[in-house]
DNA sequence: CAACCATATCGACGGATTTCAATTTGTTGC
DNA sequence: GCAACAAATTGAAATCCGTCGATATGGTTG
């Protein structure tokens, strides 16, 4: 379960029916701040857009740790964060893991700014 | 100089008249993880929500201590972050500090992600 | 099986972040 | 001026985070 997916779930269950707007719960807030935490890194950034920028809309680690500037392991870590946050899907084909923008996800999250 | 207000003036000066969508430089994506970091922290949440969920749309620092159970120096510094983010405006008027969200600033937010 | 390659995980280090208690600043009212 | 109050700042402690080197895992190829 990730992040946005656990997000989700959340409002199926919570009270925006009609119009009232009561404060976001320690809980929620605890839940969203997940997914910001995940966006909060400027590598982190950088590797959500150069895999959105990519022709095929994937990429794997060997394509990413070159552009940064930034060690494999740093970057596998950094993958599986934004993989965490509900961000990134990693499918992992012979040898080479591709990583690929979770449809959506970027619209999710922006979507939590907006019903805050 | 808000770090919201550095971004607006960033994509005057940046390359998105055409298509062309190059992956997001060093520079930038560091300029919008500053705003991502501000928004990474559950309190931080609650502290934007509190503010926009309120009748008159602005709260003052004695108002927000309680319902984050937190101290006052703490919450202080909370909105200050938010404040040097450019998501609140700080008005004093007499003893007290009156905090309010920036029109749009959420917006333009949700913007960074869905422009990566 | 053995060598190799891409990726993931581990352990550690340095720096940033969160929080609080104590103090300071600045404003109101006596 | 002085007492009282709201807010900001300071300093310190605990925790968290990003990074790296070393190592482990797992698939591919000879």
């Amino acid at each position: 379960m990730t992040a946005l997916q656990t997000l989700e779930s959340e409002v199926d269950a919570s009270c925006c029916t009609t119009s009232g707007k009561p404060a976001l719960s320690a809980k929620e807030a605890q839940q969203r701040a997940l997914v910001f935490k995940a966006l909060a890194d400027p590598n982190r950034l950088r590797l959500l857009s150069i895999v959105k920028a990519g022709e095929s809309g994937e990429a794997c680690v060997c394509d990413l740790t070159e552009p940064l500037d930034l060690g494999q392991p740093t970057v596998s870590h950094h993958l599986k964060i934004l993989v965490d946050a509900g961000l990134l899907h990693r499918e992992k084909r012979g040898t080479w893991a591709y990583f690929s923008l979770v449809p959506g996800a970027l619209d999710d999250a922006a979507g939590l700014l907006a019903t805050l």
